[in-house]
DNA sequence: ACCCAGGTGTTTC
DNA sequence: GAAACACATGGG
């Protein structure tokens, strides 16, 4: 298979018919709300099953929003996000960013509109990969995030980068540059964030479930 | 028993 | 800079 750019990926992912009915239209799900900037932080190094088992633990407990969580007593919130790992670390950031956005935004829906990637990238917690998340499934914004999946697959077709920036810049271009074809692959409009976001949706699903050998 | 998961921060050369 | 290490659970 000749792979000259991301758009290749992007219309073999497409021809493979996988991912196409979705609860949430941007992949992520809940996409749009704080659950996606809590969902960031537990996800890494872990798998999503377990972030929705710490997802209903915080929800039972009436946690799952921004004020609670900058409130929340460290040690509980360490405890009901145990399923996804890191727990104490994660626990401690996630308080803390929560903090963060209340004293510099005011509420969510102003950090949704205002934030940027260089303030995400101050936050203990938030590297790369989950500021684009964020910006991505969150504010909706023009970011395709990569991740271990996507440098895996592209190693498959002899594309390596050493660095993250390098590979993000690469399959953003990939896919502006043929933005034409990407709508007549699509029947309806859609913005250049949701062709992102189920973009790098339908990648992470594929790595997940090794459909491509 | 070992390996990995929708990474990130710190320490060390 | 880049490599090595810590952070931790739970499923295959």
């Amino acid at each position: 298979m000749d792979i000259q750019s991301s758009f290749d990926i992007f219309k073999y992912l497409k021809e493979l018919g996988y991912l196409k009915e979705l609860k949430d239209k941007l992949w992520w799900p809940k996409s749009r709300s704080f659950e996606v900037v809590v969902g960031t932080i537990l996800t890494q190094q872990s798998k999503w099953e377990r972030v929705e088992k710490s997802l209903e633990n915080l929800k039972q407990e009436n946690m799952l929003s921004l004020e609670k969580l900058a409130n929340i007593n460290i040690n509980l919130l360490s405890t009901l996000i145990k399923p996804s790992g890191f727990y104490n670390t994660k626990a401690k950031r996630l308080k803390l960013l929560s903090n963060n956005i209340i004293k510099d935004f005011g509420s969510f829906d102003i950090f949704r509109e205002q934030v940027d990637r260089q303030w995400l990238l101050l936050q203990k917690g938030l590297g790369k990969e989950s500021s684009d998340s964020i910006l991505c499934y969150a504010c909706e914004k023009e970011f395709l995030p990569v991740d271990n999946y996507t440098a895996k697959l592209m190693k498959k077709f002899g594309y390596e980068f050493s660095e993250y920036d390098e590979l993000r810049e690469w399959m953003e271009e990939g896919i502006l540059s043929n933005l034409e074809k990407v709508y007549v692959l699509y029947n309806e409009e859609k913005s250049l964030n949701e062709i992102f976001a189920r973009f790098h949706g339908k990648i992470v699903e594929s790595g997940k479930n090794k459909i491509i050998p």
